[in-house]
DNA sequence: ATTATAATGATAATAATTATCATTAGGAGC
DNA sequence: GCTCCTAATGATAATTATTATCATTATAAT
């Protein structure tokens, strides 16, 4: 079966970029809430298309499901996160040192191929924690 | 307000049992099949509801989510899980030893709360592997 | 400019999960 | 045992994130 051609496509780079300029660690709808204003015809479908496309090719990640909805990130490299269970607010979360050595540990006396992993630390953030102070 | 007293249930406690039987970290649906026969009456939602006030209670947890399915676990532990991307199949993944004192490590010098944390590898697992090999 | 087809918009379809509400059952008190 | 309160449930409707469909548009090679 012949590969399939890709050919550049503006809206995908809007929202790719929309997506590294937040550190929100945003779902589909967010992302076409902030590509919208400069692509006014942009559709709903065309961002879920293009994040599980650009998923698939390793440019971005999926950080973890929030609420049913699923977060993404831009950045690729190895790094953990911190998801507050009350708020939903997900951040980089780098206290924990850990790289892709860990991958490598993992992959020793085990059959199947690893190809990533996602450390993700759940908790209550700051901001939830003052106001459950009750 | 009141706290809610909790009643002794024969269908949770099934559910329970049926989660804590298998190794499979099944999703809603599987836990269903499962003690339906022992409880011809069982409804999905009986399952669902379950579910969510266990992992609430703590008494389970939530490992992932895997085409838009939530898979959980009787284990509440700390323990890694490995997943396949091709097939679904998660594991139980203990070759990264990694205990509690991550979480500790996690929460020196953050001013939120980290009650738990996930370690998920990624991959294809033995099976699909001697499947692909084409 | 012509052409092939990848990408898209609009929307219908799908599917997991949650909410609703009338009914059933756990268990405390008698 | 029986009564009562209300937690738990079954059946099903509603919600909602995501995916599929298909006619139209846009990319890029020629």
């Amino acid at each position: 079966m012949q590969e399939k051609i890709r050919r550049f496509s503006r809206k995908r780079e809007a929202i790719r970029n929309a997506l590294a300029m937040t550190k929100t660690h945003p779902d589909a709808e967010w992302l076409y809430c902030a590509v919208k204003p400069q692509f006014p015809d942009l559709s709903l479908a065309t961002v879920y298309r293009n994040l599980c496309e650009m998923k698939k090719n390793g440019e971005i990640q999926s950080v973890a499901v929030f609420g049913g909805r699923e977060r993404f990130d831009a950045v690729t490299e190895n790094h953990s996160h911190f998801i507050c269970d009350k708020c939903g607010k997900i951040d980089d979360f780098d206290a924990v040192n850990h790289d892709g050595s860990i991958d490598k540990l993992a992959q020793e006396d085990f059959d199947g191929k690893i190809v990533y992993h996602t450390l993700v630390f759940h908790g209550v953030c700051p901001d939830c924690l003052s106001k459950t102070a009750d």
